[in-house]
DNA sequence: ATAAAATCTAGAGTTAACTCTAAGTCAAGT
DNA sequence: ACTTGACTTAGAGTTAACTCTAGATTTTAT
């Protein structure tokens, strides 16, 4: 079985221009061309697609990635280095997602803030009497209640 | 207490180029200015600082996050729409740390592929015989091993 | 007092990752 | 046979988010 560009840029939703670019960049060495110079995939094709796509939501720049297309195509003696590879982004993505997690947070805390202010009518609850600017203890009962057992998403919920 | 660009840069870990390309692009309108025309941020400032790291953190594009500060500046008639600014894109982180963490069990899932392959000392093992396309029984003994209950940090860890 | 470091603005330059255009070739449907 | 649409390449254009330069001014340190 045999797929266009079009095809395949249908199956992982991203354009046949993006594609190109892709194989410009030398990130698809592994497909073939028929007799007219157009692009034939093959099923084996989309085990590489995965690790492309896989990479490319991690965060990973394109020239690494071909980089490691590039080991790939070397055969077994860079297994060891692949692995490495991708240990690597493993740690890099738990700590993107460390920090992410942080964010989310903190958008919750925000939420709070907003949802108090709405049920009081104005941000004015949350300054320093007389001023534009935010009481830092606001901030801190708000930790204190998620310190307490509330869940910041419950907190930062309105209605 | 008041802080120049270069303090706050400092703080924020983002050089005093990037302030003023956000300044410019009326990121900071809250920011005071000295007699000689220089930027004097106030203690109060870094509530707004905290929010757009925060953003950008997320990923919300500096546009939208300029919309967000107008917003904050227009005052108590948009509390509302603040509210639902960020629980909107509380969902799109939410649901971008759902992608991320699908990815980082793909990357482990590869991992094991590696680690395999290299106690083998070929990768030739994952391959259908007399191919080089890789037999697509090996991830669903992968997914099977998941499933009675091995991590896929385990089962991705070398050594 | 003076040198060095930090700041200012306007505007140019950079980089990554697309995204598209042009001009041509090929394939599928009627 | 012919039209329509998908594909090809080379190369230009776009966008976001910085990042830097130049030339002037101000602040800080000796």
């Amino acid at each position: 079985m045999s797929y266009s560009i079009g095809q395949v840029a249908e199956k992982l939703d991203i354009s046949p221009y993006t594609l190109r670019y892709y194989d410009k960049e030398g990130l698809l060495p592994f497909v073939d061309r028929n007799e007219a110079g157009r692009r034939q995939f093959k099923d084996n094709d989309f085990n590489f697609l995965e690790v492309i796509v896989c990479l490319k939501e991690a965060g990973v720049p394109v020239k690494q990635i071909g980089h490691f297309i590039d080991l790939c195509m070397a055969g077994d003696t860079t297994l060891q280095t692949r692995y490495d590879f991708l240990a690597d982004h493993e740690q890099q993505l738990m700590a993107k997602m460390a920090r992410l997690q942080h964010t989310l947070d903190f958008l919750r805390w925000k939420k709070w803030y907003y949802k108090t202010a709405l049920l009081a009518g104005t941000e004015r609850i949350h300054y320093l009497p007389g001023t534009n600017h935010v009481n830092p203890a606001v901030r801190q009962k708000f930790e204190r209640l998620v310190a307490d057992g509330a869940s910041p998403e419950e907190l930062g919920r309105l209605v």
